[in-house]
DNA sequence: TGCATTTCACTACATTTGTCGTGAAATGGC
DNA sequence: GCCATTTCACGACAAATGTAGTGAAATGCA
């Protein structure tokens, strides 16, 4: 499994259209992305790049012969390693303050509530 | 309030020191991180100097003379503001996946789980 | 088949971050 | 009062990040 490469958050919004639909070429991941970050075409270019260097993305010809992106690592694992650096760094490491502080700085509703009091439980008997 | 500014991880060791125990001089913040961080102490001071200019400490002069670092923002307003992003940009902005994240990924004890609970009941009829 | 458009590989350039080094200025001891 | 030590203010410099621009090459169409 390839190691979750570190990812800046412009290339996390370029990762998040690739998870959520691939491949892609360049400019559709441009205008995938438009509504929310203006980007020029040629930056986004550049992140891809270096997410390609990175080995975050792979490449491969389409039909057409131009290239198009796809995701190389799984997002779960980037979540993953994202979350686990947050909590080293504000946390010190602990999962228990964190949750607390989210628990408390959230609003949640009641179903949500109940929802993660189960998952609370299954984290126990596993 | 002042707005939390924007602490980069190596200051962030920093501000954790003066947080722990303030004032103190920048030598001292030195010490108490050389068991962790082994800085030069003039690494130290530069990331001393450039939160100062952040806003995110203050100096004052101590009896000898020499001047003295403590925190000009509270720890509980820069982990909410470093919270916020990252919830932001891992999770869309959204508590509940978070949640959902770092329960089913941490280890807890029954007593940490219970605490929790109890707090997310709490979390509602606030 | 020649031109307009798209794609790409490079280069660029300002900021931020991580890590100090230098050299002057201030201080504490003797 | 003089020297060793501390304290500081600045400058330095490489890597990472954000954000493009240029110019060549490839393609699609009239």
């Amino acid at each position: 499994m390839p190691t979750a490469p570190d990812i800046s958050e412009s290339e996390w919004s370029i990762m998040e259209a690739l998870w959520e639909s691939s491949p892609k070429t360049a400019s559709e991941v441009t205008k995938a992305l438009r509504p929310t970050m203006n980007w020029a075409e040629n930056t986004v270019r550049t992140l891809l790049t270096r997410l390609v260097e990175k080995g975050a993305l792979k490449t491969a010809e389409n039909a057409s012969g131009t290239r198009t992106f796809l995701p190389a690592v799984k997002r779960e694992a980037c979540v993953r390693a994202e979350s686990e650096s947050f909590m080293q760094r504000i946390f010190g490491g602990a999962a228990k303050p964190l949750l607390v502080h989210f628990a408390q700085n959230s609003k949640l509703t009641a179903e949500e509530v109940k929802e993660l009091k189960k998952l609370l439980d299954q984290s126990l008997n596993s």
